[in-house]
DNA sequence: CGCATCCCCTGTATAGGGGATGCGGTGCGATACT
């Protein structure tokens, strides 16, 4: 496609494309105004190149790539992470006199090929599908059969909080995407912080992407941690805080058994609570989250499987009885709140001892043992992941994850259709297999970081708002003006003026390369690319020279 | 990793301490049934 020779050669076709852009926002979708960041990033889209946005919810993500789609000469495939989620968005380009479809388990036979069929001739324009259809080599066959011009992942984060241990098909979409025959790749998220930009980006196999990051600072959402030191005190705070909010709002607990009690709890005293988790059954669940969305639950307990799809404005309150396990789920988590841009609060109510569940929920160690035997048996040439499970006896959970960890280091790679080989030039199988351990550990060591961030978000003696910000790269150079510790005037003192300047990149002896993310009285938050998040004492880092401009 | 729970032990308590054990989140898709 060419942007005709109606303009002066040598002039960038930036400008004729902003045109386009705004054209078919306003005729395809009714929307009369784009945003900065929405439009650069549609821009790249259509120009054919790889983009990572990261928007908060309400930014109007979903615009990015269902603008440019309308304007390319190909279908979009949709890759999300939940069938509700993908229902909602069909609905909605429906709305619009989108055509849409949707590839997955919950369709017919027929209905799948019915699907397939609209796409092909043109009726739909929009394939959404989930990363455990394109992993099935029939069905990625079929959806490179219909030559997609774009491809855009909803909620990338996925790829980087799941990948590793739950959804394993995650891991595995940037060689899905390859083999689709590789069309552009447009990922989208609310929020991702260094570490997890840096796992969509690898694990996506983006290249030179243009990354577009908006202010993830949400002035009308005011900012409180309270430490607990017992369970009791923690149900005090909790009641206490809730006979001073108004309007409706959800409790974050950690375990399913957690929500269900604590909503009991908070009926009998009074709160009108329901339980929300992903033990529930199916229809239980769709009926709670309509009846929230009906303003008919004033108080959702839940764990966080009441998240993604969450869309409603005027949630007034969002309270943590639990430390989330990284910086990123808590700013998706409290992003839910105050979405109309009216004052909401966000409170968080934690222990020390919370953290000991979130280091459980990171994993343990890969069994060596199972590493090297599957090493040895990919050895023995192309094997389908059904029949590596067979010969290896290991468990379908169990099974990809290894695979991906020998993948990383060499010691297994897919070759065509779903098939996994051992590299020319792979290790001996006991040697992929320490390395993959270590690699494990690496990744084990990166989670743990950001739980302690977590902890140093909620502990901060400064401005909380600046402390949950840097964890994302982002600096305000003055306090944020609506956290608690702003409010009660300790979060005003001057910044501190360190060794190095922050965003700057220093090196470890062993830690290697960082990036300096602030200062906070007499420490400093350096974001290491190998170990995660450090907080060092700046006299220390002084005296013993610990970092060197790098 | 830390908790709740259970069971045992001591030694006879209307009980308490200590050790062992199990549990803990997110969803796709396929399968087996009605």
């Amino acid at each position: 496609m060419t942007d005709g020779g109606a303009y002066r050669a040598g002039m960038p076709t930036l400008l004729p494309n902003s045109m386009k852009l705004r054209r078919a926002a306003r005729r395809n979708f009714g929307w009369r105004a784009l945003r900065t960041g929405q439009l650069a990033a549609m821009r790249a889209v259509l120009r054919g190149r790889d983009a990572l946005v990261i928007l908060p919810t309400g930014a109007g993500k979903s615009a990015i790539y269902q603008v440019p789609a309308t304007l390319l000469h190909g279908p979009t495939v949709v890759v999300s992470p939940l069938l509700a989620l993908q229902h909602d968005q069909r609905v909605g380009l429906a709305g619009r006199g989108q055509g849409a479809v949707r590839i997955s388990s919950a369709e017919t036979p027929n209905q799948q090929r019915a699907a397939l069929e609209a796409v092909r001739d043109g009726t739909a324009r929009f394939l959404f599908i989930t990363p455990e259809q394109l992993a099935q080599p029939e069905r990625l066959a079929e959806v490179r059969a219909l030559r997609p011009a774009l491809v855009a992942v909803d909620e990338a984060h996925c790829i980087s909080a799941w990948g590793h241990d739950f959804r394993p098909d995650y891991l595995q979409l940037g060689h899905l995407v390859t083999e689709l025959g590789r069309p552009p790749v447009v990922a989208l998220t609310a929020t991702a912080s260094p570490p997890v930009r840096e796992d969509i980006i690898e694990r996506l196999g983006l290249r030179d992407p243009r990354v577009i990051v908006g202010n993830l600072d949400r002035p009308n959402l005011f900012l409180t941690a309270v430490h607990c030191p017992t369970e009791e005190l923690r149900w005090q705070r909790l009641t206490a805080c809730l006979a001073g909010l108004s309007g409706q709002g959800i409790v974050y607990a950690p375990t399913r058994r957690g929500a269900e009690e604590l909503a009991e709890r908070l009926s009998a005293a009074g709160y009108a609570a329901r339980a929300y988790h992903g033990g529930l059954a199916a229809g239980e669940r769709t009926r709670l989250h309509q009846a929230f969305l009906a303003d008919e639950v004033p108080v959702m307990v839940a764990t966080s499987a009441f998240g993604m799809g969450i869309d409603k404005p005027d949630i007034r309150w969002v309270i943590h009885v639990a430390l989330p396990d990284s910086p990123d789920s808590y700013l998706q988590e409290i992003g839910r709140a105050g979405r109309d841009g009216q004052p909401a609060q966000v409170i968080l109510l934690y222990r020390a001892e919370d953290v000991a569940l979130q280091r459980y929920f990171t994993g343990g160690a890969p069994d060596v043992a199972e590493l090297t035997a599957l090493a040895a048996t990919l050895r023995e040439g192309p094997a389908s992941r059904t029949a590596l499970a067979k010969r290896t006896g290991l468990g379908t959970r169990k099974l990809p994850q290894l695979l991906a960890l020998l993948e990383r280091v060499g010691g297994a790679e897919t070759v065509h259709k779903g098939q996994w080989a051992s590299p020319r030039y792979a290790p001996q199988p006991s040697r992929a297999a320490r390395l993959a351990l270590a690699e494990a550990q690496r990744h084990q060591r990166l989670q743990g970081s950001r739980i302690e961030m977590m902890r140093n978000v909620a502990e901060t003696a400064g401005c909380r708002g600046q402390a949950l910000l840097a964890c994302f790269g982002e600096h305000l150079d003055h306090p944020c003006g609506h956290c608690d510790r702003c409010a009660a005037g300790e979060a005003a003192a001057a910044p501190v003026k360190g060794p190095f300047p922050v965003h700057s990149t220093v090196r470890h002896a062993t830690w290697g390369e960082g990036t300096v993310l602030r200062y906070e009285e007499d420490r400093m938050v350096v974001l290491f690319d190998e170990v995660g998040y450090k907080t060092l004492s700046v006299e220390v880092v002084r005296r013993e020279g610990l970092l060197k401009a790098a």
